[in-house]
DNA sequence: GCGGTTCAGTGAACCGCTTCACTCACTATC
DNA sequence: GATAGTGAGTGAAGCGGTTCACTGAACCGC
């Protein structure tokens, strides 16, 4: 709480050296420490006593220490939350999006960072775990493991994006991916394009992710080919990539990018290499950022809505939290939207 | 320590129920707690023991409690991080730097985030202490005070962008403002811009930052007329206000954003209006975030190294959390570099 | 051979909160 | 009216480390 909530400041800067504990508030209250640490959390107490405990603390500015509640075992009001990137534009916002929700909820959020590396996942949330965070939020990357679910046994876990199959995790918020891939591969199809190039983090670290397997699922449909490729999960990351791409002599006409922070590296690139967006290459992104329709030219991308995934997410893994057992998995389908803009066109001749 | 470092995992997850303790390798190797606790620190045993110790150690798969090792007032290896505004495109670059930095360091982040709000800073901040962080790294955006000074004093501080005057940080990487406002505002003037808006996000927080001083002093050098207007630190908070600012009768012809972000809504909002970057409107940024080069046109602006930040300020911050007592202030000046790009031109006839 | 250091290691208190097992007073039950 | 049952509150034992004050042995020089 003093993590967050107003009040606190005060209260902690008018402290010589020391805040107040819990005993120095029973003194004062004439009662047993444990009646006090009762009492704050609303249990087995008079509502006389509550009320005479709260008015107390309030006076006295105490803020229970969400360190010294931790190692006894209690809610530490901190959440873990763990991105497969951080050099990913979209996982950034949702880093700032999760963040709000969970300041509007009183929590702190401990961030992590798997920086594209689907080994790092594990060691990162057992980390997170060690810090007794009261819940993850995982942005997952690589495949799910015996690991995760004894993980997810352990702390109210939520995930977002893709699930961990297998593991029955508290909450998910799922990306309809299939129907994102289906609809921006039909997009570039109906535009004429017949090799196309799609770009996925995913393709080496969970290769059977519904996204991959629509994109070969949907070529078949619509009859086209596709270059299925393996790809960092940022600007920095895909440039180099993308350059080799484009300077092949087999260039596709189209490239889908199964993330927004792909498709920059890829305008980044064809800058370099002086071919012209869409006129040489169409490139579609998957995400929409905010600052994609600013682009030169706007990138086409399918929206799948930061500040509502954040918001579902974080709702389910405040009730997961709350509950405090085992539940039936909340589950929500984040369904994506085809923005078509600039940055694609009909193939050329 | 676990939290990032690899070997935590497989001992980890060969426990039964719960991890190691100090205890039981005390047990184990036939010491005292207390041995072994000052063993594992390189302290007062001998050797032989600490060799004994750690070998055993790495045989039980021993990690210390970072919560249980906070509580009795060692140190977490958590470093907490202050941003002003993670909507800010290159706060969101720069936790993702510094986060990086940390990890390569052993170290897990609390990031909290003002939101745009000055009064916040000061509760995250103690919120952040209330965590018992080893450090804390500040992007400020309020003005400095003594709970400033008292924070500083309490744990390992290092600031970015400005710094916090008449406090003592361990650790200040400042940019040079000033530098970077009198070159754009030069490269404003010499394309005959005569009227220039500057958006701000720190006029109203604080107003006396060195860019703002800097706006006036190089306005009054270079003969032009400068409207200082306050804007929120981010695109969809400048958006609007950027609206209403090219709507209005008197449009200025050159607008220089003090960050990227700012100049995002900017874009947006000439895109919504049907004005023309740089046709219309000249504009420029300030950080020179990685999209921006992107963006269409292309975005002037003033780089400051992210990286290179990250990476001078965590230096700064282990350095200190290393020396573990007051000692001089590091230093480190961020010198700005000026890209041209197309959204700059000579003012429109 | 003796007082004084130094070094390695010990025991116990402590950090501030939670929780288990228990007491005590009071009410409901037969 | 004795017995069981309940609700409110207490005491003390943790949680897993750190650290302070202390002991015992080895070493020192004279």
């Amino acid at each position: 709480m003093p993590f967050v909530k107003p009040g606190t400041l005060k209260a902690v800067a008018s402290r010589p050296g020391r805040r107040t504990t819990i005993r120095e508030l029973a003194e004062y209250t004439g009662l047993s420490p444990a009646a006090v640490s009762y009492a704050l959390r609303g249990m087995q107490v008079s509502a006389e006593t509550e009320r005479r405990v709260r008015e107390a603390a309030e006076e006295l500015g105490y803020e229970a220490d969400p360190i010294a509640r931790a190692l006894a075992g209690g809610a530490t009001a901190v959440v873990g939350l763990l991105v497969g990137s951080l050099a990913d534009f979209w996982n950034q916002e949702l880093v700032r999006a999760v963040q709000r929700e969970l300041y509007g909820a009183a929590r702190s959020t401990l961030v992590a960072d798997a920086d594209g590396e689907p080994a790092r996942e594990l060691e990162l949330a057992r980390g997170l775990l060690d810090h007794r965070v009261d819940g993850l939020v995982v942005v997952p990357i690589g495949p799910a493991s015996g690991d995760w679910q004894s993980i997810a046994r352990e702390v109210a876990t939520v995930t977002i994006g893709d699930a961990l199959p297998g593991v029955s995790a508290a909450g998910e918020v799922v990306f309809d991916h299939e129907s994102g891939v289906r609809a921006s591969l039909e997009h570039l199809s109906a535009l004429g394009h017949r090799r196309i190039t799609v770009l996925s983090w995913a393709v080496e670290t969970s290769p059977d992710r519904e996204a991959e397997r629509a994109v070969g699922a949907s070529a078949a449909a619509l009859g086209v080919d596709i270059d299925l490729v393996a790809c960092a999960y940022s600007l920095n990351g895909s440039r180099p990539l993308a350059l080799e791409l484009l300077r092949s002599d087999e260039r596709p006409t189209a490239v889908l990018c199964l993330s927004d922070s792909i498709a920059y590296g890829v305008y980044a690139a064809c800058a370099e290499l002086g071919l012209s967006i869409p006129g040489d290459v169409s490139v579609a992104g998957f995400g929409d950022h905010p600052i994609s329709r600013l682009l030169a030219p706007p990138l086409t991308s399918t929206v799948w809505d930061i500040d509502r995934t954040a918001e579902v997410a974080t709702s389910f893994l405040l009730q997961a939290i709350e509950a405090d057992g085992p539940q039936a998995t909340l589950r929500d389908v984040v369904e994506p939207v085809l923005v078509t803009r600039a940055s694609t066109a009909p193939r050329p001749a």
